[in-house]
This record gives structure tokens, sequence and C-alpha cells, in this order.
DNA sequence: TATTGTTATACTCTATAACTATA
DNA sequence: TATAGTTATAGAGTATAACAATA
């Protein structure tokens, strides 16, 4: 009937894993309703800068590059077929898989996303200099790209957005 | 029929939200298998954790401190009774709740448990040298605690482990 | 009337198995 | 026989609603 506006729990401040979570979980929680407000979720956002990045891919290609299995992407293309921000065209040399490709109202959408992640980013790491957000950014690399290489001996592991 | 053992994909290592997803789900990977040797889940190490630091508790209130719906909490201390780690003892002064308390043998698996946590903590940054770890930790703290403050005006997040 | 723990239930997310059309 | 996409379905995880005991 008193403590109630808790904060976090010291005890778990000293976890990364925890850190990890919960930083992870704030800064999607910024950046939805942003998100939302164009009309993408999070996940869509990552398909679509992966799909602009790497050219037209099949639905196979584009789910095992962010992590899904490919009955996942399917909904997923789906949606974002229906907004038409991406387009499904057959591949001629291979008529059973889809060249998927971004549109142009894809292209404007995602520069507007761009925009709307990257303030939520900046408002999520408002508590660090500029030198410390990056120092973040370039060791959160490093971790993933040598994580990346040793699970790549093992299983996969997830994350898209 | 030959890139096939990809990588993160480059378009999305700039963007913070995916780094620090795919960094959680990595470190958990990581994680994970040495807890199960010790018959504990991620969650439940972190309720341990929890109490043990902040004394016998409610149900509720360690519900509220993890992020979780009261719901949620009954199975996973039903779980963690049934492993004789954790009892539930009926507060005195109000006998609709329990006083949650960790068991010797909790206090014990919960030792163990830690060790294994922080060896899969340092296997998962080797990558950064011991300043660069410290500094990553320490930045992930400023985050958490100030974006905990400006979300307490608003919706909760969540995050256990 | 409100609160703690509980159960039943529904909802979300994701993968596995099985089908189709292509190869 | 294998592969790309699809569908149906099942499993994990979580919350909402409703109930009993207590306040």
């Amino acid at each position: 009937m008193s403590e109630n506006i808790s904060g976090p729990p010291p005890a778990l401040m000293e976890r990364l894993s925890y850190l990890l979570k919960r930083t992870s979980a704030l800064l999607e929680a910024t950046i939805e309703p942003g998100l939302a407000r164009l009309g993408v979720s999070g996940r869509e956002f990552g398909v679509l800068t992966l799909l602009e990045a790497e050219g037209p891919a099949s639905q196979q290609h584009l789910a095992s590059r962010i992590g899904v299995d490919r009955t996942t992407m399917v909904a997923l293309i789906d949606a974002l077929e229906e907004k038409r921000l991406v387009n499904r065209r057959r591949d001629p040399s291979n008529r059973r898989a889809y060249l998927l490709e971004v549109t142009a109202a894809g292209r404007k959408r995602l520069r507007d996303a761009r925009k709307a992640v990257e303030l939520a980013e900046q408002e999520a790491l408002a508590p660090l200099s500029a030198a410390e957000s990056v120092a973040l950014t370039r060791a959160l690399q490093r971790v993933v790209q040598t994580g990346a290489i040793e699970s790549s001996e093992g299983r996969a592991t997830t994350a898209a957005s």
C-alpha cells in the first residue's frame, strides 16, 4: 500500500540478459506507435528494409535472412502486398518462386518509417552522449557479428524488426 | 544455390532495434542450456534473483516487479515450489496473500545458476574488451533507468530473465 | 466494496505436417 | 525426388474475465 511506482529491480540491473531484453522492449515500445501511424509493424519495416537492400528475393530467402520460418513469411507478405508496398512477381527462371520487390509506394513508406525509427532510437538513447551511442551500436554490432558466426555452426537465432 | 551461410543482413546492422533484439536472443540462447542443466528457466532465474534480493513478497508484488500479470505468476511459482526452490507461506497480516521465500535449496541453486549465467555473458561478450563490456552494461543501465522513469507516466514495459 | 490467488478461456505468435505446382 | 509457396493445425506464452477467500 505504498511502494507502487517501483522502477527496475536493482538486483537485475547487473544482469546483461535483463538489460538487453528490457532495453529492446523499451525501444520497441518507443518505435511501434510511430510506425503504426504509418501503417507498418516493426517486422514489416524489417522486411521492407531487407527487400530494398537485397533486391528482388523469394519468400524463402527473405524468411531465412530474417530468421523465421517460410510459413510465417506468407502472412507477412500478404499484408505488405495488400497495402501495395510489396509486389509478388513470378520468377521466370523458377516459376515456383516469387521475385518480391518493393513498390514505389513501399520505398516512400520505408523512407518515412526509417525517419520515425531513427527518431525513436534517438529518444531512447537520450541519456547517452553521441559518442556513447555510437560506442553502444558498434559494440552490439561486434557481438552480433561474432555470435552469428559461432551459431552458424549450431542452431540459428531469431530477430527481426 | 550458393549463398546459404548468409550471416546478419548488413542493411539491418545499423538498426539499434535489430541489434538489441538479436543480441538479446543470442545471449538467451547462450544462457538457456546452462540453466536447463540446473533445472531452471531464464525467467525462473529472474524470479529467484528478485525474491532473494527483495525478501519475502507476495505473488502480486513479484509479478508487477517483473512485468507480468499476476495470473502468469501462478504457474511460475507452482513450478518453483514443486522443485522446492521457493516456499509459499501465508502472510499472517493478510491471509489472502502469500509470503514467498527462497528455500535453502533455492539459494544454493541460485548461486550455481548465477555462475552459469555470468559465464554465458562473458562468452557472448568475448569480442569486447573488459572496458567495452563494462561500458556496454553501464550504457544499458542508464537507458533502462531513464526509460523506466518515462514509461511510468504511460504503459509498463516487460522483461524478465 | 476491494484485493490475492486461482482457474478457464481466448488471443497472439510461431513452427510442423501435409498439399500443390513446379523443377 | 526435391523445392517454393500455401494451408490447417498444434504448441507456447500471455492476458482478460470470473470466482473464492479474505480484508
